[in-house]
DNA sequence: AATTATCTCACGTAAAAGGGTGAATTTGTG
DNA sequence: CACAAATTCACCCTTTTACGTGAGATAATT
């Protein structure tokens, strides 16, 4: 088992990246590339004829994403390891692609060592994350929590709000009195701090909330 | 002048591109690798002793950035042909290397034949736009148009608007009346076509004006 | 079952924003 | 200089928010 080399395919839309995989698992003998694609559909092709021990997937690919992909290979494949590759910065989609069926998050600035011991780790069925992808997912939970948990009534509120209805218009929509309308948007000032609408508003955008 | 390969250096935080651009330029007989960093000051220390005729410069890396790094090489050596290699898809960032001395703008999405032609474009002197980079920028200058031009009062009010304060507290800020503030208001609705805060800070966030 | 959270409504006052109109002064630009 | 744009201010009136306080009804959770 530790004989054969670990078959390595990468799906990358990158031409440079798949280069540079080629590159590096070609001066270590315990890897074998087996092959390469630009896009999902590509990569799909060639799993159906032809098989490999760990695939290393970018996520941002042209129209088919790499979370889409991942778990149609997962299903389809279930001992196929995949590790995803990428310089997106955002924990929702490491979190997403660990969620499909990923064994493991790397980023595109990982060195020889780093990647040598990611597409190691997978192999042998373990999880590996690099070190940013785990300090960044225990801050984006922090900040996460930190956001005051809004009723559903109150997100309600406040896109209409947002949407530049006046109380009274958003109390025909939804079929309440003013006075309720005004006691949520008072609400929501208090859980998000603020003390009218243009800063409620403005919070609102940067948490994403509108 | 045609004989001899144009000598190319990369910088590049991403050890991958690195080596796949190598691996790209080795089966080219035109060119020559002659070094790469994952930083810019190991990139500064190299064109201390050596030199290049191209290089390919990514934009995002740690401490100085692409554009700062970009500055200083085309001060120091005016001959020295510089390539904007990055997956930033933001206009900005392609407009600021160019105004500091680029003389084209990749993507790292190019393929072989795109790559070879971008070098030796400017390697000649001449500049290199991708298409997708021309295509970005032509959008991005239509959609800018379409924001109104607010004047430098107006920004000024908007932000304090959106920062919280009344119109009582703006004019006393701005040293004007709270009539003023009202009338800066009242065209900022015109201008960006809302009927209350609530409307313009929203907008104002996605246009970011704010 | 008991407690808590959510949603609802009411009333009153004060503060702020919205809307219209007009106009003087300064600044910028052809 | 002349014209346009920007900045400034005033006054009126209406609408909307903001803030406090209290409270009943329903849904969720322990």
């Amino acid at each position: 088992m530790s004989n054969s080399p670990i078959r390595v395919y990468i799906v990358d839309d990158h031409l440079l990246v798949q280069e540079g995989i080629k590159a590096l698992l070609q001066s270590e003998p315990s890897f074998e590339f087996v092959g390469s694609a630009l896009t999902a559909e590509k990569c799909l092709t060639f799993f159906t004829e032809q098989k490999a021990d760990v695939i290393l997937m970018d996520i941002s690919l042209p129209k088919m994403d790499g979370v889409q992909l991942c778990s149609i290979l997962t299903e389809k494949f279930p001992s196929l390891k995949i590790l995803a590759l990428s310089t997106h910065n955002q924990g929702t989609y490491i979190r997403k692609m660990m969620e499909n069926g990923a064994m493991g998050y790397l980023f595109k600035n990982a060195n020889k060592t780093e990647i040598v011991k990611a597409i190691t780790t997978v192999f042998r069925g373990e999880k590996f994350l690099t070190y940013d992808a785990e300090n960044l997912l225990r801050q984006e939970n922090l900040l996460q929590s930190q956001i005051p948990k809004l009723t559903k009534r109150e997100k309600e509120v406040l896109v209409l709000v947002a949407s530049g209805m006046t109380n009274g218009q958003i109390s025909e929509k939804l079929f309440v009195s003013i006075d309720t309308v005004d006691s949520h948007r008072k609400n929501l000032h208090t859980k998000l701090n603020v003390k009218n609408t243009a800063q409620l508003i403005k919070i609102a955008g940067e948490l994403n909330l509108i």
